[in-house]
DNA sequence: CTAATTCGAGAGCAGTGCTCTTGACAAATG
DNA sequence: CATTTGTCAAGAGCACTGCTCTCGAATTAG
């Protein structure tokens, strides 16, 4: 018992290791540079022995991209955290900070998962709930924002107008597929969310990513030099459909 | 002289075979699986003979971006110079339409452009103008917007509070890169529109990449299927504050 | 017509992802 | 305790890559 579970921890642990080795030849090199006898190199391993542990190369990539999601969402969870839950806008505006000093700070790593898709990497299953993250976060201040501003109900305002039947169905679909990724509670109240509102949180989601990615891909040069003055600008913008300001 | 000119002809032919030739592996097996020697080999000669127009592999991927910029631009263009001109909104919404008709029929190109960067790419300058291309002409339907809603001035709408001085101040070095990048009629008005209105411009310029990017790199999977829908409303949403309806 | 230049082809180098075989070691079974 | 079974790393090798160099052939310039 206790010998299977060391030879399956040896195992992981193996498995961690080429992935930190990985990682460091992707924050030197990119995804286009990061080759798997560099990595065994580094290890002092064959490096036939990867494939022991990932199918491909591409595999490989794919498990930095999970790992890459969550370190998006946790440091943008993380640095929320630390605001009073009271200020709203305050919440707001640290997420699209750190998810901007996050992909700053990890470019390659950034994109990987916000740049041009990996050819061999159809997303998993297991990636959809961190992938959906920082949006669920936003989603969640916008709530907080809503309830504290005295509709009981905890709902946001409801527009009409502009929306299409076939994305407002989109919407209604998307409803059902919160308990998925999102706590019980968070998902209910999401379920009770007008459509327009849902919309602004997508398309808040879109702007950030949008500008981060504008940003670090280089589109802003000769542009704009404050680019962290834009995007608190820009986060402001997207936040005032929804009532926060 | 005609011999010298042959020459050269005939070079110029040769380099836009080879450049034919790469964007269709570009087409078919993207950035990443461009190969020289398939190249050579679909055009019947040895992998050194490209060596002779293109220094290197990336060399040759660059003057691809560059097409591909130039790509986008003209076909946004052609699109809204369809359009009747005192329809303001329509040119807007063309142009947001014909972006994205643009990066779904040419999936791997637009990835050149808009994705993650190519590492040996350092954006030579003559391509600096392409790639403003699309902002140039959402600012130029602003621009016409306004003039023709009555402000003899032809300006935009002036708002106050929100750009940091710093922000302000880029925009205002960016008015003086205009006239190098625009024709001196559109980049006189530029110089001449608030701060606040060139900053919705560039919203507008970000949300529509962001938005296209999302859908073509597979982040609205499951979020959203009414993709041309999203988009147009979007569309609206970044033109109101341009006084655009 | 001759000298200089341009050009394509081929060989070759160092590197890649990946497969297959071989032999060592550890785990489970008799 | 001895034997089988499964796991593993290593090495050789294949097909491919970008790129360099050399060597003749063709073309241009003087």
């Amino acid at each position: 018992m206790s010998t299977r579970g060391l030879r399956e921890r040896v195992r992981d642990e193996l498995i961690g290791e080429i992935k930190d080795a990985a990682r460091r030849q992707l924050a030197e090199r990119g995804a286009a540079g990061l080759s798997v006898r560099a990595v065994t190199r580094e290890l002092g391993m064959a490096s036939s022995a990867v494939y022991r542990y990932f199918p491909s190369r591409d595999a490989l990539l794919t498990a930095l991209i999970v790992d890459a999601y969550e370190g998006v969402g946790e440091a943008a969870r993380r640095a929320e955290s630390k605001i009073a839950r009271e200020r709203h806008l305050d919440r707001w505006l640290t997420v699209f900070r750190a998810v901007r000093e996050w992909a700053r700070s990890h470019p390659h790593e950034y994109a990987l998962i916000y740049g041009s898709p990996v050819p061999g990497y159809a997303a998993p299953d297991d990636t959809a709930a961190p992938a959906s993250d920082v949006a669920l976060l936003l989603a969640e201040i916008a709530l907080d924002a809503a309830a504290g501003n005295g509709r009981t109900d905890g709902s946001l305002p409801a527009e009409s107008g502009g929306v299409s039947d076939a994305l407002a169905a989109d919407i209604e679909a998307l409803k059902s597929t919160f308990p998925s990724v999102a706590p019980p509670d968070l998902a209910e109240a999401l379920a009770r969310t007008p459509t327009s509102a849902i919309l602004h949180v997508i398309d808040a989601w879109t702007m950030l990513f949008g500008a981060v990615s504008f940003e670090l891909f280089g589109h802003y040069r000769r542009v704009i030099d404050a680019r962290g003055d834009n995007l608190e600008r820009l986060a402001r913008k997207a936040a005032a459909p929804l009532g926060l300001h």
